[in-house]
DNA sequence: CACCTGACATATTTTGCAACTTGTTATTCA
DNA sequence: TGAATAACAAGTTGCAAAATATGTCAGGTG
């Protein structure tokens, strides 16, 4: 098994390749993904299982190509919320509460297919460190514009972006959102970005918020400052 | 298997009881959870597995007992940070890092061990549970501790508690420090920590960060004022 | 009577073999 | 010659029988 592969967007994607693709996916949430098998897919196309490896060298190269649309899928979701007019502090918060909720309620609605791809991305972690990387991506993003506009004032985006991401793990990831308890998540989750933003624009007196850290005499990892 | 039981402080805890948890504490660190037998506990002691049933009702109940005692350690461990001499601020942050810093240490130096507690609270969730609202108090002490001395402003303790330990999660909760990468963890923490406790303190003008939050519209949760 | 055990009923786990899966290759088909 | 397959080796999984584990109890011992 290869280690990583991240999906070659140079592929010209063979139509056949997408119509297996489409297909195991089609099993996998039918049957989950202990019982998804070459042969099976084969079978479902009316194809010999010999066939398949024409268009994938191994099975975990299927499973990756699905792990990859369905990535991509959620980051579009992701960055269409980010595009929104609004300020970025609105913009941040609803990133985190939308994605929050939308994987909550996919975990409510439907455990079993949340369980499948939870076990599918922990025999995956490269890609889920990459999604992570991309949301991080958001964050800065936004830092960044509500910097450049003047909404924010004396951040270090990177650190910042860091920050947000690490904080809103208990919301955002999928080990954590099936352990975070049932109750308020949404509520917590706007409060842990607003107590985290809310340091970011302090408008008028633009020092006290640094001076208030540096009292607690820090070295802080990335300190190229704002 | 009765749903919790938290043990019962009551019980006089005779002394053979204390022996059965020891020996299966130890048979448990060598041979992980999945070999650990009521009959090898006992061939260990010498007795008849019958016996220790006289101790403990069930097998689930010795777990508990060795659950209750580790979690024991760890709340000593907490609370000795908590009262410190020191700034609320930097008890706060010392509870997070030194927590985070033992929970990695553990994980980093024997693997299996680390393992073999996360499943054991995976099968105890309520155990899990009682321990996080105890963190969840030890915040909430400080906070309350801070306003008291003047060192916070303006900050809802319950609320900002609540935030605190979601917000510290990815590197607090036993699931996340396996899967929070290697890179920078305690950095990562501090900031975190930081950027928060930042919002409490601001020191001189009182009711910026208050006004600084209320732009973004907001009901939160709890919201007794302090 | 307090302390313990052997023997037992009822799960749960191991075991070893048959069936199935993955991935390769020599061959067929059009 | 390109597209597909049947047949196969090597590894993995499922399954039923055998072994072990949990929890109970009537009864033995000092």
């Amino acid at each position: 098994m290869r280690p990583s592969a991240i999906t070659t967007p140079s592929a010209p994607a063979h139509p056949t390749r997408q119509v297996i693709i489409e297909t195991a996916r089609t099993l996998l949430r039918r049957f989950g993904e202990e019982k998804l098998t070459v042969v099976d897919i084969a079978r479902a196309l009316g194809m010999s299982h010999a066939n398949v490896y024409r268009f994938f060298k191994t099975k975990a190269e299927i499973l990756d190509a699905i792990i990859e649309q369905w990535l991509e899928k959620v980051e579009a979701f992701v960055d269409g919320i980010a595009r929104r007019p609004g300020s970025a502090a609105q913009r941040l918060e609803a990133v985190v509460l939308e994605l929050h909720r939308k994987r909550r309620q996919k975990l409510l609605e439907d455990a079993e297919v949340y369980a499948t791809f939870q076990r599918l991305f922990e025999l995956r972690p490269d890609a889920a460190a990459r999604h992570r990387q991309k949301l991080l991506n958001v964050f800065h993003r936004l830092l960044a514009e509500g910097l450049a506009s003047g909404e924010f004032t004396a951040v270090d985006c990177r650190e910042a972006a860091t920050v947000l991401k690490d904080a809103t793990t208990a919301f955002l990831h999928p080990l954590m959102i099936s352990a975070t308890g049932v109750e308020e998540t949404e509520s917590r989750a706007r409060n842990v970005v607003r107590y985290i933003v809310a340091g970011f624009s302090s408008p008028p007196p633009r020092a006290n918020r640094r001076d208030s850290v540096r009292h607690l005499a820090g070295r802080r990892t990335a300190s190229r400052p704002a």
